[in-house]
Order: C-alpha cells, then structure tokens, then sequence
DNA sequence: AAACTATTTGGCTATATTGCCAATTACATA
DNA sequence: TATGTAATTGGCAATATAGCCAAATAGTTT
C-alpha cells in the first residue's frame, strides 16, 4: 500500500502530538502533571531550568493537546488533559527492559 | 519533588525511545510493520523517498529497539520487536480528536 | 500610580535532525 | 571474475529544536 498525501498529513498530526512528548523534561512534566495540578513556578523550581525555558516545553505541550492552563492570580496552573498519554511510559519501559536484556546477550556473546 | 540526576538519566532513556517514534514517515513505517515482515525496498517503494533515507530511519528505529533486522541473500527484513508500541496509536488519536473539538469550541465563541 | 511577582515572548547561539547524493559494503549470479 | 542489486554509511546543506538572557505582559499589593 502506497501512502498517499492524506496518509502522509495524518502520520504528521500523530508525529506532532509524539514529538511533543520526546523530551525528558516534557516527559518529567506529563509525569508530575499526573499526581495533579501545578503552577509553573513549582515545576521550575522542581526542573532547575530558567522559567522561560519550561514556560516554553509547557506550551510545546499545550500546542499538541496534552495540557491545559489554568490563570488564576499571577499563577498559572496546569493540568495533563489526556492521562491516557501515561500509557506511553509502560510501553517505553519494555522497550528500555528488552533493550538491556540485548546488550546483556551481545556481551555474553 | 526535585528532579535529581538519576531520575534526569531515566527521563533521557524513555525520550529516546520516543523521539525515535517521533516522525511521520518513522510512523508510517511501525504501522506498516505491524501487518508483518517488510524489507527496506518494499517500504521505500511506498513511502518514495530515497533509500538511504528509508534506510536511515529505520536505524533510528533500530537504535532505540523498536524494530530488529533479518538479512536473508540481498534484502534486509525488518520486524517489529515490541508491539505495545502500536497502543501509542490509540491515544494519539484521542488527543487529535479532542483537539478537532478544542478548535470547533473555539470557533463557535 | 509605583513597585512587585509570575509568566510569556523575542532574539540569539549552539546543537540536532532531515534528506539527498555519492561512495562503500554485502551478497547473488552470469 | 565481472556485473548487478539491496542496503548502509559518509558528507553536506537546509531546517528545526533547545536553552539562556532581556524585554514585555498581566495581575497584585502598597
């Protein structure tokens, strides 16, 4: 089957919503987002990076549709709006697991 | 909780497995994969890029132990080696549809 | 209104990724 | 051995991403 343009388009929206998660500090925020709420100010002092930068992974996140923000004061709170993105974690997990049992093979080799 | 460089490690390993999903055409070819064994030439002749390119991308898969590769005479046959990946589709898939809703909400403001 | 705080945005440099072409490698067959 | 085919690798230019600083924005407090 050959992947014709409407294919092509489709597989770009996914890529964008993936390529949103594939950052370990993005993937540390989806993490922490999952125990609950958090203002940036928190995740900043939790991630050690300047403010701007994770105000910038935020919105990486929130332009795919895995956040949303909440203004409430001079805060802005966040929220994970799709938990079901989590279930990345479980699947990434036995890739790494299979990945090291390989290397524990090659070496044995 | 602070992140600390353990934890930091970890995030790095996942987002490689991720990172290496995120593309469209290195999507595009996981899928493909899941209805069976392809080699390098048939999935260049459906995706129509050149094969290097082809070839490169599935590298990358490689690396991050999504797929693995079988030489048989001339051709190379690629499989794929944890298919929990393909549960990664489903959830994307609800992000790009509350997304669609997102903007139509918008929209009708 | 002035000063202060939390966050976002713009701009910049450094680094990574992509995709093509050309060259190389590996195997098959005449 | 010479020729051909499939795939990988190296190299390059174009583009995208990351993270910092500085500046702008939005809301709060004095």
């Amino acid at each position: 089957m050959k992947l014709d343009s409407r294919d092509k388009q489709n597989y770009e929206e996914r890529a964008k919503v993936i390529k949103a998660m594939a950052h370990p500090t993005r993937l540390f925020i989806v993490d922490e987002l999952s125990k609950g709420e958090r203002c940036v100010c928190e995740l900043r002092d939790m991630i050690g990076a300047d403010i701007s930068t994770v105000s910038k992974h935020l919105s990486v996140l929130k332009q795919a549709g895995i956040v949303e923000d909440d203004k409430r004061g001079l805060q802005v709170w966040y929220n994970l709006k799709v938990p079901c993105i989590l279930k990345f974690f479980g699947c990434v997990e036995d890739v790494l697991r299979a990945n090291v049992q390989q290397v524990r093979k090659v070496v044995r080799k």
